[in-house]
DNA sequence: CGTTGGATCCGCT
DNA sequence: GCGGATCCAACGA
């Protein structure tokens, strides 16, 4: 097997309460394992993130403590989820210290196993690279809405389990996708030439 | 209060 | 490349 076990708890990442950027950098190669409903299951691999934290004009942390986005100011660990557009959700990564409003945006990631299922939970398209290339596709993909709001990622249905980079990949940084504050922060993540990045 | 504009995706041009 | 779908938090009056 390529990547770790799906089972128990010690391999979960021990970097989520440091630097939300550096969190945002060892979150690459990582991966997401989904135990879905029906009894399925599928994994992915992370190979896009985003930063935010409570400091960031762009960040939805930036204004205080609000309904919709406490679970960005608890646990590191935890799943913030979000409801945008009127029709999408996307999904964070809590980090840092709790009390700290900070997270992880997961953009993209590539199907490892289970792509018949992820492929299943997204509407009309069946090529893999387009399971989970965007923050709302792969949320949907892997069926993540309010119902996994504030979810402890080492416990199923949704489990994160650490990975590091393959041999000669490398992360590179970038401004992020589709804000209008703070543009040119470099704070966008991603896996080099990984054909599963949004763009 | 009413208005505005998204951490998006998809289909059509 | 552009606009529509369609919710809701933030902000100004």
């Amino acid at each position: 097997m390529r990547f770790p076990a799906h089972t128990g708890t010690s391999t979960f990442p021990d970097f989520l309460d440091g630097p939300v950027d550096e969190a945002a950098q060892r979150l690459l190669g990582c991966l997401l394992v989904r135990d879905y409903e029906d009894g399925g299951q599928a994994t992915v691999r992370i190979v896009e993130t985003e930063a935010y934290d409570q400091e960031d004009p762009a960040s939805h942390a930036y204004h205080g403590l609000s309904e919709r986005n406490r679970a960005m100011f608890g646990p590191f660990g935890h799943l913030y989820v979000y409801f945008t557009y009127g029709m999408h959700y996307c999904c964070n990564i809590v980090c840092e210290a709790d009390g700290f409003g900070a997270g992880v945006l997961i953009r993209a990631a590539e199907p490892m196993a289970g792509a018949d299922i992820l492929s299943a939970h997204r509407h009309g398209t069946h090529a893999i690279r387009d399971l989970t290339n965007g923050p709302a596709k792969l949320c949907q993909a892997l069926a993540i809405d309010k119902t996994l709001y504030g979810h402890d990622l080492r416990l199923p249905p949704l489990r994160l389990v650490a990975a590091p980079l393959e041999p000669g990949e490398h992360i590179e940084s970038t401004p992020r996708i589709g804000i209008s504050k703070a543009k040119q922060r470099l704070r966008r993540y991603i896996i080099n030439d990984n054909p599963f990045v949004s763009r």
